[in-house]
DNA sequence: CGACGGCTTGATGATCATCAAATAGGGTGG
DNA sequence: CCACCCTATTTGATGATCATCAAGCCGTCG
């Protein structure tokens, strides 16, 4: 469901022991920003690869009117920015502070010619956001209001998720809003949702930005994502 | 809009002069499909990247219900089902007859380890589609049923048009369901807004699969890309 | 010529957006 | 430390868009 690069979800703290740590032949500088503030922008000249450290970063579209979509939410471990022709397609921005390693595009691929293993996790890298954005048209296309929050919840859930834990407490790192663009709802469908979800006992919430998971067997099957192919 | 290779938009018969053509050190064998026949279905072992040749290929997600989501329609010069873990992740089939050439994944990539810019193209091809994907994201999540059948028909109009040319005329390779589908509408609702295009002058319908599009200004103006970013 | 499937058109209703207001929670200044 | 304010969130009322259900039409093919 979130951009995903198959590497390690779990390198929060690993900035050190990344894959992409040197990649481009030097060490590469770490980036921070803070809340809302903007990585790149569409258009501007995609010079550097970002993997994110540490905290969340939104990629989204806003049309004329100033609707907004959100592409996808990249959490540590996850690359972006990666461009097929030197100019980036979408903005993007941080949702609470956030750490970043910038890789120089040219020195990367350099280095993808020369060594076929960061060729191949770049293209891994890439195969692995189309497969998760593939489940998102699915959600945006075809499911109710209900469906995409208990998705998107359930998503984050399983990345916070101590492994076979019946319940999960997290922190919601993205505010309504954003949730909303992301799912392609309004922030008052959003916050309906998630109250019916909450009467219903599937989740709790202690504050308006923390959630808890009661069952996630029940989470999971009202997402709905059971896929039957044929 | 579409899955784009960014390679060769017009290799429609130009079988053999394909960048792929031989890429993984062998000739590649031509796949030849009827309507609706399938490619392969999610789950499936990944052992093939494959590039259209001739005719249209439909990607779809398949929910526990039966409600579909058609990912993306790929065209001569796209290529399919590369993998970021030797599974397919989607089903495939065909819109009308098709040629495909076939690739072995495993000689696929051994050849990009060899060859870098054989590497890189694939990995061109995986983040023009994800660019292409992005846009689909807005589509689905934020642009109303008019907005969504006008993008859709612009987009095709502009695959299928003389340069420059006001008018262009095509015909929909594609039933009204796998356009609905794509869309994420009913087919009621594609049906209802393309009646009411042709009635507001911006398409004619010489029959149910032929377009005709009389204004491509209009017609883009209504698909209402513009993207402000800021 | 008739039957089938895909497309169109119509009538109705449900879901979700919009408009509006109240509440809560977090941060700041006194 | 407390009161206040500002903003995010929640809740409520209404309406528009689009899905659903239901016929009818049209082109195609046997």
């Amino acid at each position: 469901m979130f951009a995903q690069t198959a590497a390690h979800a779990d390198a929060t703290n690993a900035a050190d022991r990344s894959f992409w740590n040197g990649t481009s032949g030097t060490a590469h500088s770490i980036l921070n920003l803070d809340h809302t503030e903007s990585l790149f922008f569409e258009g501007d000249e995609a010079d550097f690869v970002y993997e994110v450290v540490e905290g969340v970063v939104a990629s989204y579209s806003i049309l004329a009117d100033g609707r907004r979509q959100i592409h996808g939410f990249f959490f540590p471990g996850d690359l972006l920015g990666l461009s097929p022709d030197g100019q980036y397609h979408a903005n993007t921005c941080a949702i609470g502070k956030i750490r970043l390693r910038s890789i120089p595009r040219a020195k990367l691929m350099r280095t993808a010619a020369e060594r076929p293993e960061v060729g191949a996790k770049l293209l891994e890298c890439a195969t692995s956001q189309l497969v998760g954005m593939q489940n998102h048209f699915v959600l945006l296309g075809r499911k109710c209001a209900r469906e995409k929050v208990a998705s998107f919840l359930h998503a984050l859930a399983l990345r916070y998720a101590a492994k076979g834990s019946p319940t999960v407490t997290f922190r919601l790192p993205m505010s309504r809003s954003e949730i909303a663009d992301y799912l392609g709802l309004t922030i008052e469908t959003v916050s309906r949702t998630i109250t019916k979800l909450r009467i219903a006992g599937l989740i709790d919430l202690p504050n308006s930005s923390t959630v808890e998971v009661r069952s996630m067997r029940k989470l999971e099957a009202v997402a709905g994502d059971d896929t039957a192919d044929f």
